[in-house]
DNA sequence: GTTTGTGAATAGTTTCACAGCA
DNA sequence: TGCTGTGAAACTATTCACAAAC
C-alpha cells in the first residue's frame, strides 16, 4: 500500500522500531518475527506490519524480517541515512547533560557546535565541544547545521528560536517549557519533561 | 458532559492547560479567554473548551476563566494537589541535571532520595541530596515515595524497574531507551529523548 | 457583543481477520 | 505450518457550528 500518507503516529513509532532493530542487530540477531519485535518494544505485532506496510514490503512470508534490511529501510525513510549536525544552545546543566549523552549516536546525530549567554561559560570545554557565544549562532550556516538543540529556561526559548531559525536551522528540539513560534517550514518538537511527570499522578490509584 | 470516559489525549494536554495558567497567574492575570489561553500555548481554542468540557464547568460565558480557579481544578483532576515525593535512580550525568532541574517545582513534585550503583558516587550530596546505594531502595516505602525516575543505562533499566516496583512504587518516569515490564497496577512513562529528535530529520525538506 | 459548553460531523488510528506467499 | 501485508470494521479524537449564558 504505498501510495498514502503516513500517519504522524506511524512516524512516531519509526525510530522505535529501528532501536530493536539496531538493539537485536548488535546482539547477531540476523531475523526477527514482528511478533518477537513487538514483544521486545511493548507495542502489538499488527501494529508494528500495518505501520511497515505504508511504505511498502519489508518482510517474507512466512519467515520475518532481515534486522539489517529493517535498519536500512527505516534509517531511508527517517532520513537517517547520513550523519546529521546539530548545535546545542544552553550549556547548563541539562545542555551539559546533552552533550554527554551517549545516545544520540546510533541515530546518526553528532552534537558539533554549543552555546551559551553566561561568558563564563563562554570558551570552556564541555564533552568536547567548546562553547561559543550566542551572538556567534549565525555561523550555523557555513557548517551544514540544519537541527537545533534549545535546553535554555523558557524565558529566553523564543529569542533564541528566532536566532536558530535565523541561522537557517530546519528542526528544533525544544526542551523548554514554552510554546515557541517558527515559520511553517521549521519543525519543532517539544519535550517538557515536567509536564510528563505531571500527568504521572492521574493514573496512579488513590494515595 | 460530566460521564465520560476522559480521553488519554485529554489528560496529556492537561498539564500544558496548567503551566499556561500558572504562567498567567504569576504574571498576576485574573482572567483568561479560550482564545488567549490557546495563543499562548500554541493550541486551538475549541480544543480546549472541549477537553474542559469532561469534567465540568470550568469557566463563565462571554467572560473566560478564572485563572486561579482553572488551576484548582486542573490540579485536583491531575492529582497534584498534594507534594509528591520522588525518588531518582543513577546520578550520571542525566540524573544529576534532574536534581538541579527546577521545573518539577510547579508541579509539587520533590524529588528527595537519589541512588547510584557507582560507590564513587554513593555518600555525595547533588543538589541538597546524598546518593545513597542502589541496594538502599527498599526503604522507599517508609518515607511516602510514590514515584521513581529512572535514569540509567538502558541495560539495567528492567532491573532497576524491578527494584522500584518490589519497593512500592507506583508511577515511573523512564528516561532510559528501553521498554521496561512492569504489574498492571504500575504507570511508566517513556522519555526517550533520543527517540524524540530521531524523528525530526522526517520532517526536514530534502537536504 | 463576547465567550462558554457541547452535540454532530469529520478525520484519524487501531484492531481484526484472513488471503496469499514461503 | 508460520508469518506477512492489508482491506474492512471498530474505535478514538479533532473540528465545526451554534444554542445558551453572561
Amino acid at each position: 500500500m504505498r501510495y498514502h500518507k503516513i500517519p504522524d503516529e506511524t512516524v512516531r513509532r519509526l525510530p522505535i522500531y529501528l532501536r530493536g532493530a539496531l538493539h537485536l542487530s548488535q546482539q547477531g540477531v540476523k531475523g526477527v518475527s514482528s511478533q518477537k519485535l513487538a514483544g521486545l518494544l511493548g507495542v502489538n505485532s499488527w501494529q508494528i506490519r500495518k505501520d511497515f506496510s505504508y511504505f511498502g514490503d519489508f518482510g517474507t512470508p512466512g519467515v520475518g524480517y532481515d534486522t539489517s534490511t529493517l535498519i536500512k529501510h527505516i534509517n531511508r525513510i527517517l532520513n537517517l541515512d547520513t550523519v546529521h549536525k546539530v548545535a546545542l544552545v544552553g550549556a547548563g546543566n541539562l545542555g551539559s547533560a546533552l552533550l554527554a549523552f551517549p545516545g544520540f549516536e546510533i541515530y546518526g546525530f553528532e552534537i558539533v557546535a554549543a552555546f551559551d549567554s553566561d561568558k563564563r561559560k563562554v570558551g570552556k570545554k564541555n564533552s568536547g565541544v567548546t562553547v561559543k557565544d550566542i551572538s556567534d549562532l549565525c555561523v550555523l550556516k557555513d557548517h551544514g547545521i540544519s537541527m537545533g538543540i534549545i535546553a535554555v529556561p523558557g524565558d529566553a526559548a523564543q529569542d533564541i528560536t528566532d536566532r536558530l531559525v535565523n541561522a537557517g536551522v530546519r528542526g528544533i528540539l525544544n526542551f523548554s517549557p514554552r510554546y515557541v513560534v517558527v515559520p511553517k517550514r521549521v519543525k519543532v518538537i517539544t519535550i517538557d519533561i515536567a509536564m510528563d511527570l505531571a500527568r504521572l499522578p492521574y493514573y496512579l490509584p488513590a494515595g
